[in-house]
DNA sequence: TATATTTACGTAACTAGTTACGTAATTAAT
DNA sequence: ATTAATTACGTAACTAGTTACGTAAATATA
């Protein structure tokens, strides 16, 4: 197992398959042992067909959906298994009376016999792997069932996405506007404008002077580098409004760049950069089909407000953030 | 998962499988994500040939069955993996000049630039699944690890197969011989005797009249009964000789009830026999060919000794217990 | 009541591995 | 120097599951 050493958890999927194929290996030779005459691969549904029985007499027939439901599996794999356990003589199966789509399938007198045999080698196995548990620190069943659990709640997909995001923001870098980056900073915002509205006269007036409607105004620009590439920009606009200090606005991370946490970065640049202004708070406008970006501005700590006049169609919410200590300390 | 609830332990291949299929399906859409052409189930091969070539310089270079080897793959699967990499240029075989049998493979220019975007991606998950692991209390990757050294220790088929005879065991009984099982006796002995030697004078002596030769000489014999069958036998018999004191002999166990621990009982319900008869020692013959009888013996106390006389040629071996203090305190 | 949607389930094709087997090349034994 | 055994590896067939898809029956909707 030295390549598990190397490659590490890396391989975690391949090893869970190997180690679930050995203890199959040893299942099959199992069953030939206690001479009874089913497949490893039958007892899932075996077992569902036999424990039903006991508990209520009459019903002791499921369907193969059912069956599938019970035990995980897809419902061609329980076709396939009901069939070679028709060959066998173990299960019959017959059409449900009162819908002729259903496949109900029962255990024969023979399969009831087999379900008596074994209950012994159930039982034997049960303690054999359990007293094997028992000998280990960090008991594998149990690990399974935190392990499904974690994935439900996060999936590998998930985190390893997260991990991609932390070590690639790593790399980005947040500076202060400059005249170089005038073009980009009106390209990439009307590329997202268009993809989702239209660009509206207000829109081109800032982003055709930056320097006059943005900067020489008392507010800023930031741009986000990623490998010394601009990739997202974002403006903090002096506002002219006695309840709001500034606006958050023209954000816009490039397409290819998403993924890697540059707008949390522009974010927290800008809100920064209010804070050192001495600003109470900060305001922005969006549109809700936005939901990306209005789940950063909420994880930025921003808070919906009631509506307040706008200048651009597009807008049809408002947020608020408020700068005070508590905020500082969340940070 | 209300299936694995209640079938437990039993299924715990299954479960296994079920988990390294999602696993592997979250692979996938991993390396999807980072955008470098690798099946997932590439990645093994991949990993082996992109290593070496760190260490050494010169040999980057490996041989089919070295890969699977390596990675623990048969070598068919290796063949076509590699196959299917040769189809994306990832690599290129060539045929070894000392050995025209081997097929050597290395990474291409392409798979040596894969390699190296491959060392973000193997970085992130394995920063996502150990902090999946540590976030558990049965950290799931060392429990694969200790189930894995348990079961190269002792197989679960072994364990199982401990298991059947411990319970299998309880159902043993041994009782004093009746005449009812005279028959039995004989018969028994002597279908071992003609399975593996010739039945001798000797022996016909003894299996005819067992009364005469055994009982009324001193001795004992015991008979082991399955679900109120016979299905084993031992005798004891009083020896005529300074140093021993009893001889256990006429050990037959029916080849149908064979692992159920029967010689076991056996012999040590002829220990007792022996020991409230007040005995030093128990001598046996055997021969070596009989392992399993061997082992029984060994395991039941019997120390090899040097030769003493026997009528039986079939005997190559002579044992002895000593019954002090110690051994019963063994037991 | 006619039509659309959903459900049950079988068949076919695919997947990622395996074992079985045959052939050519190498190595060991006589 | 033959002959026998072993090794390397490819092809074929199998395994235990999967997804994709089609059809018939049942249910929901207009």
């Amino acid at each position: 197992m030295s390549f598990f050493d190397k490659v590490g958890v890396m391989a975690i999927g391949t090893r869970l398959r190997m180690l679930s194929e050995k203890m199959n290996e040893d299942a099959s030779k199992i069953y030939e042992m206690y001479g009874v005459g089913l497949k490893p691969k039958w007892f899932p549904v075996f077992y569902v067909l036999s424990q039903e029985e006991e508990e209520e007499e009459e019903e002791e027939e499921k369907s193969i959906t059912q069956i599938a439901q019970e035990i995980g599996h897809s419902h061609p794999s329980v076709s396939k298994i009901v069939r070679e356990m028709l060959k066998s003589g173990i299960v019959l199966e017959k059409k449900d009376k009162n819908d002729r789509r259903k496949n109900n399938i029962q255990l024969t007198a023979k399969g009831k016999e087999m379900a008596i045999q074994i209950r012994e080698q159930y039982m034997d196995v049960k303690t054999a792997v359990e007293e094997t548990l028992s000998q280990s620190t960090h008991n594998m069943w149990q690990a399974i069932e935190e392990f499904e659990f974690l994935l439900d709640q996060n999936s590998m997909l998930q985190r390893v996405k997260e991990q991609k995001k932390i070590r690639e923001n790593k790399k980005v870098k947040i500076i202060s506007y400059q005249e170089k980056y005038r073009k980009f900073f009106r390209d990439i915002n009307i590329a997202w404008i268009t993809t989702y509205f239209k660009v509206e006269d207000t829109d081109l007036k800032a982003l055709d002077n930056p320097e006059e409607y943005i900067l020489n105004k008392g507010g800023s620009i930031v741009i986000a580098l990623y490998e010394n590439e601009p990739v997202g920009v974002c403006a903090l606009i002096k506002m002219d409004d006695p309840k709001y200090d500034y606006e958050l606005a023209k954000m816009a991370v490039s397409p290819k760049a998403k993924g890697k946490g540059i707008g949390w970065s522009l974010g927290k640049a800008v809100i920064q950069q209010a804070q050192s202004y001495g600003a109470q708070n900060v305001y922005l406008e969006s549109n809700t089909i936005l939901k990306p970006a209005i789940n950063l501005y909420h994880k930025l700590g921003f808070k919906k407000i009631a509506g307040h006049p706008t200048p651009y169609e597009r807008c049809n919410i408002q947020m608020v953030l408020t700068l005070d200590e508590d905020v500082i300390k969340i940070n």
